[in-house]
DNA sequence: CGCTTTAAAATACGATCGTATTGCAAAACC
DNA sequence: GGTTTTGCAATACGATCGTATTTTAAAGCG
């Protein structure tokens, strides 16, 4: 047999194509076809490493994830010890935020998956959302709020992603909530 | 020549049937020949009274905007001479939301054509961002906080729509927040 | 009434889609 | 070192896509 290889690195190398196709002409525009070309690899590379082009979707859908765990992960871990909630709140939220270009990507891309997901039967969708929302509550004086700071978030950045509003306007928004909140 | 025909009722008549497709399978589902099935009519019926599918895409956005524009304008008028801002704004807002079936399948149809437009260049999109701002910002003690507010409400949206927010969260979230404000 | 215009259907066309199938060369294994 | 397994490419297949073209029939108008 050939080499051997590392299968989730050519499946996330295969997913990033996906991704740059995605946030440049939209989802729809995703076709195993244009993706295998994006990556610079042949079609029937695309389909030894997923099986159906959902199982690629899938695939990328979990990178981005993955991608936005990291990213607040490490931002939080970048604050040093024992910072106070509201600082860590604010910079995990601002890390979520689609305010620099590589995030906007993903962003875009994860706005087209929610719209993509949205209509499908169940299975796919993950529940990072109860996750988030319990550390968001665990960093509030008042728990209870979490649910609308998550909320917040993703409206400001669905917004800015579509371009009505500013980065400015949405962290100025951001902070004025947080001044209600502490 | 045949019976002369409001043009305006059949364009109406295909974008309803692309909406019922959009809600139920997605916008990747929306093809001519879908709509056109969906519609009970034949594609050749669509393509006279669109000549591209982006055609009959923008249009069907145009219906979704005009619905949810009619929904507040009645629930506004419906609450009688002189109201409250908070009740006002709370009315805008409430009425906005994906809560009940209707509306939750525009909710479904806007949230896929945001994912779809947010790709294209320009032109599609228009600009009543700025003017439900505006109208926010009248009713609120503080003008500023209509940024938040607006995407306070986009963001329940999104999590009602996709399921991680009950009706119920998404409305204590929203009162909650009213109480901040006023 | 006959001509003309137009709503609507039918069909055709080439491109692209997802996926199945086949072929082949390279390396791991006995 | 031959055999077998595996990474990957190439191609084929039928379905569906958006759209162009052609036909049919009905009704407005002189």
């Amino acid at each position: 047999m050939p080499k051997q290889v590392d299968v989730r690195e050519r499946r996330t190398l295969i997913a990033d194509a996906l991704m740059r196709v995605a946030a440049a002409q939209g989802l729809e525009a995703v076709s195993v076809r244009h993706v295998a070309a994006a990556a610079g690899v042949s079609v029937g590379m695309v389909q030894h490493y997923f099986r159906t082009k959902d199982e690629m979707m899938v695939f990328a859908l979990d990178v981005v994830r993955d991608r936005n765990q990291t990213r607040v992960t490490a931002a939080l871990s970048a604050l040093g010890p024992d910072p106070q909630p509201r600082v860590m709140l604010r910079t995990l939220l601002v890390t979520i935020l689609p305010l620099d270009e590589q995030s906007r990507a993903d962003g875009l891309v994860a706005l087209a998956f929610l719209a993509y997901t949205a209509v499908r039967p169940a299975g796919v969708k993950s529940d990072d959302t109860a996750q988030m929302l319990g550390f968001i509550a665990s960093l509030l004086p008042d728990p209870d709020a979490a649910v609308g700071v998550l909320a917040l978030m993703e409206g400001l950045g669905m917004y800015v992603l579509g371009g009505q509003y500013t980065a400015e306007q949405a962290l100025t928004a951001l902070d004025a909530q947080l001044d209600l909140l502490f």
